[in-house]
DNA sequence: ATTATACTGGACCAATCGGTCCTCAACTCG
DNA sequence: CGAGTTGAGGACCGATTGGTCCAGTATAAT
């Protein structure tokens, strides 16, 4: 009978996501993520088996519990206010924090995806899941008429689907207030 | 009376430039920049001081370079054929390329403006100039009848400095072509 | 020729990197 | 109790990192 572990898996992840996020994948050092998860090397490795396992352990996670969000955020009220929600949630969210991590997969699509076809991979599903989720939310705003373009929805949702990484690298970098929102303004426009 | 200097300085810049621009600040290793520039190592900090220097003024002629092409664009032909042009194009350096770059202002957004106040504060000047020329251009457009919206100028700028990233990102992680084309032909309808 | 000066090539350096390995620890089962 | 198994701690490892330093080089001036 092996002795049991002292941590929780599951835990342990989500604090490497968190750094993962917020540094990138090159700049995150394993003292960084020992520190974060309170793991041992022993422990880490014998767990994750990697750097590399580890930070694609964590960016599926995230990128599971994102797209769990978004469902959740578009599948709530009117669809043009659903739409609004999602896009605002991304400028609140990044407000209320004193380190805007952005979106984990917008910043993969940058560091990473050119390099690497397995997280090229991810980041082009990500854009499509976001593009498909977008249009069924247009359609129904159309059906129920909160969404009054009569513009073809995946031709609207695609433009959503580029102000997306817009709005997170600009949160990102620091983010100018009335840009944003002005910009932002004119974004969700497109949908009356 | 010195020795003189064997390799041309503004060149070396360059190389050092693109493989920055491709690989990103904590990929790029010293060893890389040698192989680019074709310098030893004496030849690369005597000049340029080591390798965050070297970055920062590799970063800035980027800068320099792209600003002086947006001028050129964005003051030809009639302003809204202007700023089809100047997006447009976005995409077709990009296509016309095996390997995407996005843009190195767009990318250090990402990388290090969240934690170094130095790059930060260069791409909040690059979006500002983004959006001032822009606003300029739509002006421009407004008084000329190309570009037919009556909204704010400035407002529309903004809008536009969102999808400018958005745009980058999208190109820099492989770019799907019908989403691209779809998102752009709506985001400049927005003049219209 | 010598001197002074900046340039070049590459050896050397300490620190850091991600990964391996060894020993001890914690547990159940027989 | 010993055996078997996996977990934990941390020492050890070779490779890589960005930077320093030393000896030789190329040039003009004296």
């Amino acid at each position: 009978m092996a002795r049991p572990q002292e941590f929780d898996t599951a835990e342990a992840l989500h604090k490497a996501m968190g750094v993962f996020w917020r540094k990138g994948y090159e700049a995150t050092s394993l003292v960084d993520l020992l520190e974060a998860t309170g793991l041992s090397k022993s422990s880490l490795y014998g767990t994750f088996g990697g750097k590399r396992e580890l930070f694609l352990a964590a960016f599926d996670s995230y990128r599971e519990e994102r797209t769990r969000d978004m469902g959740q955020i578009l599948n709530q009220g009117s669809a043009r206010e659903a739409i609004e929600t999602f896009f605002r949630t991304i400028i609140d969210v990044a407000r209320a924090s004193e380190f805007s991590r952005g979106c984990m997969s917008i910043n993969q699509a940058v560091e990473l995806a050119p390099h690497d076809p397995e997280i090229q991979g991810r980041v082009e599903e990500d854009f499509q899941r976001i593009e498909d989720a977008l249009t069924y939310t247009i359609k129904r705003g159309q059906a129920d008429g909160s969404v009054r373009s009569n513009k073809d929805a995946r031709e609207l949702a695609r433009l959503f689907v580029v102000a997306f990484p817009g709005l997170q690298v600009m949160m990102r970098a620091g983010g100018n207030k009335p840009r944003l929102d002005d910009a932002l303004r004119l974004i969700l426009s497109n949908l009356d």
